[in-house]
Order: structure tokens, then sequence, then C-alpha cells
DNA sequence: ATGAATGATTAAAC
DNA sequence: GTTTAATCATTCAT
């Protein structure tokens, strides 16, 4: 009967993933030992020492000392008399123990399993097919495709859980089985009741659920450390690529007098950067970000003007060569084709001057504009910022191209503002206000006129919606 | 190591 | 819902 070894196995100590459950396992000494006087018969002490060591036997030897117990003449005498001195010691389990009450820290880490939808029922499937299933969604939420990879991960916790229980859940049973196996069988040497076994499984199973708790309590830890890790993503910081954040600033200066870029506005930035970065570890940019970004850049422009007036006038002069190239595409256009077919002349192909005139232009207009020593002074421009405006307002009024000129006006203004307060504000003095910010710091609003929809967008541009 | 830059979060206001 | 302002936490540059 190789029942015998494994109980044996068993009572050695339970090894189960790492833990080990030691002491307080032990089966209790049988009761009512110490009543006995000392050799009051040497039968009864040869019993006694065989039932004791009975345990340590081997298989072969335990059978055959059983046997030759059983069989013993004074068996059934010191039965009787072990049920007697039991029943005087009156250890007979008193109240047993009442139920357990529900301990208040395990009913916490239960909770919070629960909530966090590790011990609670399984929903979506595998971790593959959440993942699966988060990913196919993520074009619809940003929240789901954000929370993938947490979701994977609380998956995988949810399943190292649901295993390690379950053979907790196990091993308690079989041990249960064994020790009741066990009894069941001493109880024809020894008097052992119904009620006793009961208390027996009682301890082995709290035993077992304090294991359990461990595991729960691990487990919890596990999801915290992998909620602070995942959900607040400022752990996970990642800068945004040069192109991504190139992309955000042009718009950005280049809609400084309004610029709140619309749901539509953010959607097409972010896909744009998205693009431009897809190859890179750099992660895809969200609309969201799109909009922490502004938010960011907002504040932080307001905040100190004249730190962000070298990038200012960077990307005013960049976008400034597109409005300066549109308006020359436009001037060129509107003396050679008809008034009434504007679209095609300004749809011409911006690869053209970005390829041999970008260069040249760029600094063309940069040094015109700031001047490359620093201490070129515009007299007069609130000239150019004038006859830009008639340009855009008045030559082409009703054209298209205007209106779609009027989205760099920004710029060209910008620059020449900037340009026109260089001095000053390198020297300290940022009480100079630039255009688009009012004297309260709020950005006004620009009365586009009715120029903020462009029909025809050049192909660097993003369409730009800025009602609302 | 240290401070600046920067993306994200938060509360409060609209 | 969005925006502002303050703040946090990380990354980058020195």
């Amino acid at each position: 009967m190789d029942e015998q070894a494994r109980i044996m196995q068993a009572l050695g100590g339970v090894s189960l993933a790492g833990h080990s459950i030691q002491g307080g396992m032990a089966l209790p000494p049988p009761h009512g030992h110490d009543g006995i006087d000392d050799g009051r018969k040497q039968d009864i002490g040869d019993i006694l020492h065989q039932i004791m060591t009975i345990t340590d036997q081997s298989l072969d030897e335990a059978q055959a000392k059983k046997h030759g117990l059983n069989c013993h003449r004074m068996k059934p005498a010191l039965f009787s008399v072990l049920c007697e001195i039991k029943e005087k010691t009156g250890l007979s389990i008193r109240g047993a123990q009442e139920e357990d009450p529900p301990d208040p820290q395990l009913m916490r880490l239960d909770n919070m399993l629960l909530a966090e939808g590790v011990s609670g029922p399984e929903k979506g499937g595998g971790s593959a097919a959440a993942a699966a299933a988060a990913a196919a969604s993520g074009g619809a939420s940003d929240n789901s495709i954000e929370h993938s990879d947490y979701r994977a991960k609380l998956t995988q916790i949810r399943q190292i859980y649901h295993t390690e229980l379950e053979k907790y859940e196990q091993a308690c049973n079989e041990f249960t089985t064994h020790v009741m196996n066990l009894l069941r069988e001493q109880s024809r040497t020894r008097p052992i009741s119904p009620k006793e076994i009961e208390r027996m499984v009682g301890i082995i199973h709290r035993k077992f659920s304090s294991i359990q708790m461990q595991l729960k309590q691990s487990t919890c830890e596990a999801v915290m450390i992998l909620r602070s890790r995942f959900l607040d993503a400022r752990r996970k910081r990642r800068n945004f690529s040069k192109q991504a954040t190139e992309i955000l600033n042009e718009y950005f200066y280049s809609h400084l007098s309004n610029p709140y870029p619309s749901e539509e506005a953010k959607e097409e930035l972010a896909k744009k950067c998205s693009i431009t970065v897809s190859q890179g570890v750099g992660s895809t940019i969200t609309v969201s970000q799109v909009s922490n970004w502004f938010g960011n850049k907002r504040i932080r422009y307001k905040k100190n003007i004249g730190k962000f007036q070298e990038e200012a006038n960077l990307y005013a002069a960049k976008t400034a060569v597109t409005a300066a190239h549109a308006v020359a595409a436009a001037v060129q256009n509107s003396q050679t084709n008809s008034p009434t077919t504007p679209n095609s002349g300004f749809q011409m192909k911006d690869e053209e001057f970005q390829l041999d005139s970008a260069e040249s232009k760029n600094t063309l207009l940069t040094n015109m504009f700031t001047g490359s020593s620093g201490s070129f002074n515009l007299p007069n421009s609130g000239d150019m910022f004038l006859s830009m405006q008639s340009l855009n307002g008045d030559s082409y009024q009703g054209a298209q191209v205007g209106a779609n000129v009027q989205s760099q006006v920004d710029t060209l203004r910008h620059v020449i503002s900037q340009t026109a307060g260089y001095s000053e504000a390198l020297g300290g003095n940022t009480m100079y206000s630039p255009h688009g910010l009012d004297a309260n710091g709020g950005w006004h609003d620009t009365t586009t006129p009715s120029a903020v929809i462009s029909p025809t967008e050049g192909p660097g541009s993003v369409h730009s919606d800025t009602s609302n």
C-alpha cells in the first residue's frame, strides 16, 4: 500500500511553488499519553512504542508491525483504556474553535483582486485574445491602445494567480484526503472521533488559506506595481521624435494668433507625427498627446516668451518661406492666369521651392527679417505687416489663394514683430507682447476674415480650422 | 550629480 | 467637454 508512503511524504512537508509548509502541520499527539504511569505494563509500553514509531518504519516493517499490533492479545484492552483516558481528559474538541472569523485583511485583498479583475470572472478569454481585442479596438479608443500592454500583463498575472490558486486547492484536498485516511487507519488502534478529524481538516484548511493569502498578497503587490508602471504614464515618458516636435512647432508658430487646433486638426497632427515616427521605437502620438503638447506649449510660451524667441523665429522663418512662396505663386498666378482659376497656380508643387529655393530663401528671409548680425532693425516692420495684410485681404479677396495665405500671415507677422522687438527682448524686457497675445496674456480672437478654412492646402500643411 | 527640458496629470474655472 | 496653471516624474545635456 503506497498510500502510506505518500502520507509519510506529505507529512514530511508539502512544497508548493517555492513555498514550503513547515511547522504546525504535524498531527497533534495522541491524547492521553501523559496520563499513563510509566511502566505500568511492559506490553502496553511496547504497543505504545510501536504506535509511536510505526510511522518511522518502512512499508513492509510497518505492515508487519501493524498486523502484529492488531493481533496483539492486549489490543482490545489497550483500546478501551485509551478511550477511557481520552474521555476523562475531556480533550474532545471544545467549541470546535467557532467558524473562522472572516479575516478583514483577506477580505481587503479579495476585494482588490476582484476590483482589478484578477480574481473575477474571466473576460475576453486568454491573454492573446485580450491583447488582440485591445488592439482591434485601438483605432476607436486611445485608452485601449494605451492600456493594451497593461492588460496583457494583467492577464499574465491573472493566469499565474489562477494556476497557483488551483495548485494550492488541489494540494489542500490531496493533503486532507491523506490525513483523513491516515486518521481513519489510526482510529483502528487508537480512539479518534469524527469531530477530531473534522478539526484536523479545519486546521489544514486554515493553513492552506494562509498560504493562499500570501499568494493573494503578492498578486496584489504585482498588480500595484503594474499599475504604477503602466497606468501612470509619467513613469515611462518618452520624448517625442525630432520630426514630431517640428511638426507640432510648425503648426504652433504658424497659428500663433490662435494656437488652438480643432479636434480635426489635432487628429491630423497626431497622424502626421505618428507617420513620420512610425519606423522608430517612438510610440505613435495620440490626439490627447497633441492636446497635451499644445497645452504645455501655450502656457510655456506665454510664461516666458523671451525664451521661445529663437525657436519662434526659426519656425516662423521656416514657414515664412512657404508663405512667401505661396504669396509669390499667388501673385504670379493672378498675373498670368485667370483669377477665376487660382487653384491651378496655387497648387504648384512645393517640392520645387523646397528643393531649389528653400535653402536660399530661408537664409534670405531669415537674414532679412531677423538680421543675422543681430543688430538689424526693421524700421518699417509695421508697413510690411500692413502690406501683407492688404495683400491678403484686398488684392486677393474673393480668391481662394488669399484664404490659403492667411494661415501664413501669422508667421510673417510674427517674424516681423519679433524682429522688431528682438533686441528689447534680449535685453531682458519681456513686457512686449507679441501679436496674438493680449495685454492680459490671453490669446485674443484675431478675427481672421473668412480665411480660416482653406480648401487648397500645400502638402506640408495641416488642415487648420481655427473656428471653434 | 545637477538643472533644464519636457510629457503627463491634476484641480479649478469656464 | 476644453483650457489654464501648477506640479510631478522622467529624460536629456552638462
